[in-house]
DNA sequence: CCGGTTTTGTAGCAGACACTACATAGCATC
DNA sequence: GATGCTATGTAGTGTCTGCTACAAAACCGG
């Protein structure tokens, strides 16, 4: 029973890469199989299922992404609203999370549907960036500035999955700016 | 040529509530045919493709949304930062615009692939959406607030999907609240 | 070396998919 | 009424999908 635990724990990993390469729509066991350097016949011998096959690679990945992040800013350290925004931002977008993020996305819209494992995962997963923006906060009660910041990461990679990058990049700029959104119905005096 | 063009117009707008319902993945000739009342022979007759097909019932998907979209907030009306986005949130937060916020994500999610047609309409879908907030805010410098408002409600539509809606409630609240980041390492003197 | 369990290959199933070839029905114009 | 164009039905094609039946190989304790 040993043999067959190691051997499927490395095609999690190989499949890890293929995943985060094509995506979720764009695979198939035989796909899969051949990225691992087997065969679909045991991809299904490993795993019971395709779904539970994508649920233990998923997870897989997601445990890469934490430890990037963790890599990027250790825990432990605690800043304010605007450094760890301005942080986090420029953590994720580091060109070898790239794939991470359209996974991240095709993910969501899975879960957006309903559909499991998407869905469960999809939770945990945010479930986890939100106690590490928590953790990562130096204010007193983290809950909404941590909401914030990640609405505005989301947001933003979101911005530029849709070919806007700059309007993410000026959306985290103006998160930044001391007096956030300038007074309602005045005006600044800069021309 | 004009029966033709009519009901290939109609099929459009029947096909646009398939697709609503089922989303991009769960499509396909047959059953977009049968939404439409004709065969799939029908459909690749009227279209040249199964991707023109689909571009073509995106785009009155939008137009849709769009029309939502001015009938919630019509245009010419300008409003603060805090208020656009209070009632920006609240409209897309509508039950029936839970479909077009579910295909929105699901074309996103193409686009970040670079997939076509999916990129070149989100990206159109997102500019119309940049006019949109910009012509809707009351400040001489749109620009950057637009850009924020509209990453913090994308955020917070991506939340919500991945089953954590009182998030990005509490994101949108601390958007909202007067003094939004507490000042970076000051503690409020709130316990 | 033998017998039973674990691991793997071969071959295929039944269904879905986008798309096509071919023929026909309807309709309009001359 | 012949001719030609538009619109539609029938019946496929080849390919891919997840998954399975069956059997052979490899291994391991006795």
């Amino acid at each position: 029973m040993k043999i067959r635990d190691a051997r499927r724990d490395a095609a999690i990993d190989r499949m890890a890469d293929h995943l985060l390469a094509v995506g979720l729509a764009g695979t198939s066991l035989r796909a899969l199989a051949a990225a691992a350097g087997t065969s679909d016949r045991m991809l299904l011998y490993y795993f019971t299922d395709k779904d539970a096959l994508l649920a233990a690679t998923l997870e897989r990945v997601a445990a890469r992404l934490t430890a990037m992040l963790d890599a990027a800013l250790p825990p432990g350290m605690r800043l304010g609203f605007a450094p760890l925004l301005t942080a986090l931002w420029s953590a994720v977008g580091m060109p070898a999370l790239r794939p991470y993020m359209q996974l991240w996305l095709e993910l969501a819209t899975g879960a957006a549907r309903g559909r499991e494992p998407d869905r469960t995962l999809a939770t945990g997963i945010m479930a986890g960036f939100v106690a590490w923006a928590g953790d990562h906060l130096d204010t007193t009660d983290p809950a909404r500035p941590a909401a914030l910041l990640l609405a505005i990461v989301e947001g933003g990679l979101f911005l530029d999955a849709v070919g806007h990058r700059s309007l993410a990049e000026a959306a985290v700029a103006a998160a930044v700016a001391p007096a956030l959104p300038p007074a309602p119905h005045a005006h600044t005096s800069e021309p």
